[in-house]
RNA sequence: GGGGUCGUAGUUCAGCUGGUUAGAACGCCUGCCUGUCACGCAGGAGGUCGAGGGUUCGAGUCCCUUCGGCCCCGCCA
């Protein structure tokens, strides 16, 4: 077919145009056919240019856009003119001219859309989703895109500029039975035996570090066969970053300089440097999250202290078999109805809390179903500990520390949603959470997991207690939050034999079995290994954050469904007996 | 694996206690219309009520099973 290379894009004419012979390329965004007059929005993605036919000026190019239609592409050339005197668009850039057409070419035909190519659309998501190359012809997904790819320079240029080297790692590895499931990949020239994609290219990364590349980046895909959310989506990608002869505050100031051009360049905000931190216990303590939301106050408060000598069975337990009493003030929320308060007691039950104790703050004390099981002292000291006052609801959980505490967080973010305690221009919140737990408690299994890795380095002064108590021993490991979102994780990496092997007896892991997990890194440390760290960001994250969307699957081009379907394509899918038999696979009904 | 929620026209929804031919808006089609930009006006077409089974004289509506979307818990070193 032919036609004309376009002069412009479809949203660049402006007065300055007025008399200029053009091309335009683009869809039909619009067409609003008054007869004898057809006026037709054409549409690329840098803009929208409203194209006039008229019969005394162009009689064949009039006829022939009667038959256009949304979505049509189209080539249209014409005069840029001065549109007439009150006929201005003040709301579209080129509304102040438009093009007299006197030459339209069809250069394709569309059947009509099954929802409409405009922003505020509130069409279904999976009917989105099965038309997504639709979906993202919409300005606003675009623009998420445009943001992602802004994202992606900047970050390579900044660790470019900072002499990090990206080097890519393979897609195709070992598997580690470790964390998350792997997807595994059938070999067909190994009978029986499989690759793994990678959940992150954490060995890798320490590997180029060794090998001295000193300081490695890499936008790198990763896959977890998990289940998803909003924030996770079974691939996704990753800044993958990793340093040699570093400590902790090497790595955060690497992190922060990126965090700080990301800010201005996205936001145009100015980050106030160095960044806040919290101790993993202290955001625990205080916000129920080891991603805690800081864009709002409403700070739990532990109170144990009150209730050390209580005769109220159910918080003496909790305070001798180690337990948490932890509170929480909805402030002004006193007059909340019995009913109200039993959707909230049923919201903290579905999360496994036994039940929820609550207080109205009256004049003269509290009014609470507990109430006679206080003491006056107790009472007292809940209010001035809490800081209620007079109209306030007090909120207390007690049970096992950990599972406490993320409850009373649960209950903190929906209280902060039926208060609207997050403004829609509230200031980003990003900070450090750092000091996390070496070692992670499982119940079903009765042993400890790392709760980062394997590899992740304990505090020095930490190290005496790996074998008689590991629970207390703190890990060199740190989380970058945003507005209650975890949107990076790191750690200073364990780089001495003697401490590795350390590590994995804590863990439980024998000799053998370290040897046929990780034999290849161990083997790789004895060659002379460099202190290293580093940290991960989950780039997807930090873009839906930033794009202020609520839904990774906005930032993604073409994304999957919460059970891990693409509904464009219908993958995954079966494949034919051929193929399974190459790769000498039989599957299980 | 568990909990919640939704599924009716192309789209978004309404549809009462089970009862005549399942409605509205937008979109779509046809005609008229020379300054529209949510164009207007007139007319029209369009339905596997997610699927299967059951109860009933009768099911969009009640029951059971099942599929799918979204959110959450578990899970995500």
């Amino acid at each position: 077919m032919q036609f004309k290379r376009r002069t412009h894009t479809c949203g660049e004419l402006r007065e300055t145009n007025i008399g200029e012979t053009v091309t335009l390329n683009g869809w039909v965004n619009t067409r609003r056919d008054l007869g004898g007059l057809i006026f037709i929005d054409i549409r690329d993605r840098y803009g929208i240019t409203q194209i006039v036919f008229e019969p005394t000026f162009n009689a064949e190019a009039h006829r022939l856009a009667k038959e256009l239609r949304n979505e049509y592409v189209i080539s249209v050339e014409g005069i840029v003119r001065k549109r007439p005197a009150d006929t201005d668009n003040a709301e579209l850039p080129t509304g102040h001219i438009d093009i007299m057409a006197n030459k339209l070419i069809i250069l394709n035909e569309a059947k009509t859309p099954p929802f409409p190519i405009e922003d505020e659309i509130d069409t279904h998501e999976e009917t989105r989703l099965k038309y997504r190359y639709l979906d993202l012809r919409r300005s606003k997904l675009q623009k998420n895109l445009l943001l992602r790819h802004k994202m992606y320079m900047l970050a390579r240029k900044y660790f470019d500029a900072n002499d990090f080297v990206e080097v890519e790692t393979p897609v195709l590895m070992k598997s580690t039975p470790e964390g998350a499931r792997d997807f595994l990949v059938p070999s067909r020239l190994h009978k029986g035996k499989f690759y793994a994609l990678p959940q992150s290219p954490q060995q890798y990364k320490q590997l180029l570090m060794i090998s001295g590349l000193d300081k490695y980046f890499q936008i790198v895909k990763c896959f977890r066969d998990e289940d998803l959310r909003a924030d996770r989506q079974p691939e996704f990608t990753q800044i993958d970053v990793e340093m040699s002869f570093v400590n902790q505050e090497d790595v955060f100031e690497t992190v922060e300089g990126l965090m700080r051009l990301m800010f201005k360049e996205i936001w145009n905000k100015e980050l106030q440097l160095p960044l806040p931190r919290l101790s993993f216990d202290e955001a625990m303590e205080k916000y129920g999250s080891d991603k805690p939301d800081l864009r709002f106050n409403l700070e739990m408060v532990t109170l144990n202290n009150v209730f050390v000598n209580t005769n109220f069975k159910v918080f003496k337990d909790q305070i001798e078999s180690n337990g948490i009493i932890t509170g929480l003030l909805a402030p002004g929320c006193g007059e909340y109805t019995r009913n109200q308060l039993d959707v909230l007691t049923d919201f903290v039950k579905k999360l496994g809390a036994g039940g929820l104790i609550w207080m109205r703050v009256k004049e003269d004390g509290l009014d609470a179903p507990i109430a006679k099981f206080l003491s006056d002292e107790e009472k007292l000291n809940i209010i001035s500990k809490l800081s209620a006052k007079t109209g306030d609801l007090i909120f207390i959980l007690s049970g096992a520390k950990l599972k406490a505490l993320n409850i009373m967080g649960a209950l903190r973010l929906e209280m902060a949603r039926r208060l609207e305690l997050i403004k829609k221009d509230a200031q980003p919140q990003l900070l450090w959470v750092t000091d996390f737990p070496l070692f992670e408690w499982d119940d079903e299994t009765k042993r400890y997991f790392a709760m980062h890795h394997p590899f992740t380095s304990p505090r020095i002064e930490d190290v005496q207690y790996m074998e008689s108590e590991p629970g207390k021993v703190h890990a060199r490991a740190y989380d970058l939050v945003l507005n209650g979102s975890e949107i990076a994780g790191g750690s200073i990496r364990i780089h001495s034999a003697e401490l590795q092997a350390k590590m994995f007896k804590a863990l439980g892991i024998s000799d053998e079995e370290a040897e046929s997990k990780f034999g290849f890194l161990m083997k790789a440390f004895q060659y002379g290994a460099p202190p290293h760290g580093g940290i991960a960001f989950g780039f997807d994250r930090m873009a839906m954050i930033f794009a202020g969307e609520s839904s990774i699957r906005d930032v993604i081009a073409f994304p999957k469904t919460a059970s891990a379907v693409s509904l464009m394509d219908d993958c995954p899918s079966e494949v034919s007996e051929a193929q399974l038999t190459e790769l000498y696979i039989r599957v299980r009904k």
